[in-house]
DNA sequence: CGCAAAATTCGATATTTTTCGAAAGTTCAA
DNA sequence: TTGAACTTTCGAAAAATATCGAATTTTGCG
């Protein structure tokens, strides 16, 4: 009974939610600087400036604990916001680069 | 103590919880086609779609009670994103193109 | 295998959010 | 000035969220 309007609508307020606590915005500001898993580094250092982050960088770097660290993560994996991949005992997370188009058009 | 980075992440964070909430959201979408107040009406019908929406008005597209829509209205205020305008016994709602800039610049 | 590292899940608590109806505050018009 | 229209505030209850420590799972390594 809901048209696509409303399922965008309901899509959107998913992102802007899990965009809306500051530790889990602080993530994504943290992975946007990433590549996905498997780039090609560029000889133009602004083409990545870093390595792709896995869940205990995040961590260390925005001093969050483990527990509450996973919470969030499925929270923005959840908004479609981040995907992540399994490397070693370490999981690797990055931007989603089809949700970060969508936000992007949102506003225009 | 805080600089002006983890400001900037508070005011985002902000503004994201203020578009979190469907309904939330629904009013915004709903006021992005309004001009402010004092827009002269330009020939070009996409200049602006419609006039500028009252609380009421909001209330009964939206489908969203009195206090419950007066209460939403004051998050996005306090986000920044919407200001108001009395005009007699109602008040006007408008986007604050300052704050939609801001949200545009951040996904860039 | 047995241990350490990395990450997740579980359980619990404090806080915040959403929503509504009732009441109160503003503004205009008769 | 009295009443109606419009909006906000107040109070309250249910639901959702944020956070942490403890326990568990998964993976790699010696």
């Amino acid at each position: 009974m809901s048209n696509n309007r409303d399922d965008d609508i309901e899509w959107f307020a998913e992102i802007f939610k899990a965009l809306s606590n500051p530790n889990r915005l602080k993530i994504f500001l943290r992975l946007i600087t990433c590549c996905p898993p498997g780039t090609i580094m560029n000889i133009d250092p602004d083409h990545c400036e870093k390595g792709c982050a896995c869940v205990g960088e995040l961590g260390q770097d925005l001093e969050i604990v483990p527990s509450t660290l996973s919470h969030h993560i499925k929270e923005l994996r959840r908004a479609g916001l981040i995907r992540m991949q399994r490397r070693g005992q370490k999981v690797d997370c990055f931007i989603d680069p089809e949700t970060l188009k969508a936000v992007k058009n949102f506003f225009s």
